[in-house]
DNA sequence: TAAGCCGTTCGACCATGTTGGATGGAAACG
DNA sequence: CGTTTCCATCCAACATGGTCGAACGGCTTA
């Protein structure tokens, strides 16, 4: 545990205002298990720098978060240059269309517009998963070179999502050299039960940049004209986003 | 400046990371007037609490906020009921459909879906504007107390966003005496050149829970019946908010 | 009126954040 | 290929400031 453990307790205490959406001293004290002085000084520190707000006597998280987290999202170029895309891929197919990147080995929802027969998961953005659990993260996965797959999965293990996650390194390795020579990634009630996805790696000068994909329930993507037509839509939209992902400001 | 230096400190490195857009040590020493070694454990602490990465060489900010800033966003009870009120409103009258909310004396954009005819604004979810600035943030206003308008003027003053922003408090007072009694609150170019807006705040149980607007070009909010159609159009919106709000989970 | 609860303030102790300097590895240069 | 430079990281002594117990005061409850 490295240093700073004011900064760590900090936090700390962020997150026990998420838990408990919200909080006096006493509580996050009790939550902790510290003084109540130490509590509330932590929440005063906070709610100086605006990440805090202290509304009508509880102590609640701020919309800095959501403002930093925009901007942040905002200014990634894989966003910026897919936004539109991926907007018109849902427009076109009517299903809910996904944009995902990798930090630290897990994947990261980016993005996703849903489409009129898109049904509503909780898939907001920001929203960290294992890679190896969904299309969507296979298919970056298939472009990450082979020690870097091997060190994320030592690191992570490979525990299960749902009764359908990949669980076996050998079994993760033979499906990422499928896709890699099918060019996508698709899976069945991985992630979610009931739902399947398709999924394609964006690939800007041999490196992967994130993955946009499309999901919707497993029925429909079982159908296999319908996947096909799918993975057409999906492979003309990618090819827009690497071309401005290239040449676009 | 309340206690904890080392925690407001913490969040200072966070803001140079911003503004950097990822930095070493080095670099954020330089930018805050502190000695690297210092620089170094807050990089150090703020990466193990998970809102910085160290992605190649480069100290970041994470997608962490991303994630706490939507969560935050998707728990708010007026997000759920407005959310697809809200679209289907930017589809009906394609243009760009709004919520905000008050947070401490300022306007917070909650969420913002774009219609068919509506132009990308740089309104990103979280962005913290004044309230008098713009036609939706004077519809919460318009329900608010007097005693805690005079309270967030005196604190924030009237300084102009743009040249038609208005600047002076009897102005305001008496246009949100107006906005009172028409039940909705209008804008050109109060906040952006070229952009007019209609609001209406959405009240529950005598309390405001934000308000819905639209923003489009300033002449096509100029022709009165058009202008009439989307009051309409906002209006039966807000009902549908109120009362999911008021009824539903 | 008394008792309990909770947010806030105060002051002293010493843990811990702070700092300059040392280390080592990688890139830039001759 | 050796040298220099730069930068991230580590270290150890110092004193700042984080920590904690206790006390105050406002608010609600018995």
């Amino acid at each position: 545990m490295p240093g700073m453990k004011s900064v760590r307790r900090a936090f700390d205490v962020i997150d026990v205002l998420w838990k408990l959406d919200g909080a006096g001293p006493t509580e996050v004290a009790n939550e902790m298990d510290i003084p109540q002085s130490t509590a509330h000084i932590y929440l005063q520190t906070l709610q100086s720098t605006g990440y805090v707000v202290n509304a009508s006597g509880t102590y609640e998280l701020s919309h800095a978060f959501l403002s930093m987290g925009s901007r942040i999202k905002h200014r990634n170029k894989i966003y910026q240059v897919s936004q539109q895309p991926l907007q018109d891929l849902a427009d076109e197919t009517g299903e809910l269309a996904t944009i995902v990147i990798e930090e630290e080995g897990e994947c990261v929802f980016l993005h996703n517009v849903s489409g009129e027969k898109s049904i509503e998961l909780g898939l907001y953005a920001g929203l960290t998963t294992p890679l190896y659990s969904h299309a969507a993260g296979k298919a970056i996965l298939s472009q990450l070179p082979l020690d870097r797959v091997n060190e994320i999965v030592d690191r992570q293990g490979l525990s299960p999502v749902t009764s359908e996650t990949i669980t076996d390194r050998e079994t993760l390795l033979k499906e990422l050299e499928m896709v890699r020579s099918d060019g996508y990634a698709v899976d069945w009630d991985q992630q979610i039960e009931g739902m399947g996805t398709i999924g394609v790696p964006i690939v800007v000068d041999d490196q992967v940049r994130g993955s946009i994909s499309i999901a919707c329930p497993t029925e429909r993507v079982k159908d296999k004209s319908y996947r096909a037509k799918l993975l057409n839509k999906l492979r003309e939209t990618n090819e827009t986003i690497t071309i401005k992902y290239q040449y676009g400001s």
